[in-house]
DNA sequence: ATTTAAGCTGTCAAATGTTGCAGGTTATTG
DNA sequence: CAATAACCTGCAACATTTGACAGCTTAAAT
């Protein structure tokens, strides 16, 4: 593959309407890099005891229904990995590095290999807002396939950032006004200091209001974005990625 | 740069103990992507107000100077754009983008220019934990800069997203105990079911304990943490990657 | 000119959170 | 065995948050 081979595909990207289409891209972007298998997997925490998985992927359909049906996220190396680290990381590399490497989750990937998933590279993805999300290539055994992963990576690790914040961009779309909240400028900026740890009373004194105003635009804020009180609210617009620093 | 060149980098990074190492290292990647400039900027959020910014970077130090005396990160479109996006970034293309491309914020592209960085790739990096970061190449007019950048693009990606990784367990081992805050089972879990929005109640006939005992680990929480209150701890607690999804 | 969105303010009662006091159990480790 | 860390519980006073009721101002859009 050549640059220009791959900032076209990543323009396509870019101009996509929808994730079937998306998928199409994925399938072109893995013949470029003569890898067969890809996953974008996308875990949304708006709550995070019960967190949605999305899958957008061309593994073996039965390798992908045993994972889900077995809940095998709970002992995948990988799923562990993209929750703690940043960085790309080959399988075989981590399989080797502490902490990751127990005999129960090394069994994850004996299974894999089973159905022609024998090596691959992961990528964490942690995108502003509510999603925690990996994307992963993946190769059947053969003779030259960590050269080929290697030289995969790297183009691997930018394909998957473009390709989860269009998945994203097409998924806010599609929900429309039902699930999209807007805050007002007041009740984000109320918001904003209770994220740090301000009363109701101290951001009425920050804002010049009474505190029964902070209160109402607390009040509206709670409610749009669906929490149960001001903590719920808190966590909540911090995973929307609603409260930005003040840089 | 050939593949080999670029992993061997990456496992200099990974056994870096000191940030000065860190900077050699950068040192070394400039050369072999022939790009000149870079820098990494990190944007601590622990408070939100009143961001921490850090910075390794060989950029001219009177530009440096210049640009954090005036603030100018205030208008400077990258910084707009690493707080909204994840996808890299080539300058020339966001300038022209909608929503970055006010004249106020072009402003800042010009003076770096006038210093000798004429174009450039920014890259968002969201780290798990409480920092927003961003890793700029930056080069002079030149005829093929395009291509220059385009062609480090790829790689600075991924040495960006090692380095930043590096960068925080460095900083995290010097902080050592002093800053270190160790929650135990019993706090996080308490503080889990908080951030979903469970009051002291709900929350103690999940655990199967007293009302009164949540009530004790979600105060030793705030307590460790240094929160002024709940929603502070909640929100502390999500920022420092505390909170995971149970995937 | 009317509607609409956003902002602002008040009172009251009930629920929840915060703080400080005091004391207990259990498992692990030196 | 003694020390330690983590965990568990109760009571009481006070602060803060939440919900429900009611009404005003201002700027922008139809």
């Amino acid at each position: 593959m050549n640059n220009e081979e791959f900032y076209d595909l990543l323009s396509k990207l870019e101009n996509s309407e929808t994730h079937q289409e998306l998928k199409e891209y994925c399938d072109e972007f893995s013949d470029l890099i003569k890898v067969p298998y890809y996953l974008l997997g996308i875990i949304g925490q708006e709550s995070a005891y019960a967190p949605s998985i999305r899958v957008l992927s061309n593994y073996p359909q039965k390798w992908l229904d045993l994972y889900f049906e077995e809940s095998k996220q709970k002992e995948d190396p990988v799923v562990k990995y993209i929750l703690e680290k940043q960085t790309p990381i080959r399988w075989d590399r981590l399989a080797k590095i502490e902490g990751f490497s127990s005999s129960k989750n090394l069994k994850v990937f004996k299974e894999a290999a089973s159905y022609g998933l024998s090596n691959g590279v992961s990528i964490p993805l942690n995108s502003v807002g509510d999603n925690i999300a990996v994307f992963s290539i993946a190769i059947n055994q053969c003779d030259d396939e960590n050269m080929i992963l290697d030289n995969a990576l790297l183009y691997a690790h930018t394909f998957a950032t473009n390709l989860l914040e269009r998945y994203l961009v097409i998924e806010l779309n599609q929900a429309q006004e039902e699930t999209q909240v807007h805050l007002t400028k007041r009740e984000l900026e109320c918001l904003f200091w209770a994220t740090e740890g301000k009363t109701a009373w101290e951001i009425s004194q920050i804002l010049n209001v009474t505190e029964r105003t902070a209160i109402f635009h607390l009040n509206n804020s709670s409610n749009k974005l669906g929490a149960n009180n001001r903590q719920h609210a808190v966590a909540l617009a911090i995973k929307k990625g609603l409260i930005r620093p003040n840089v």
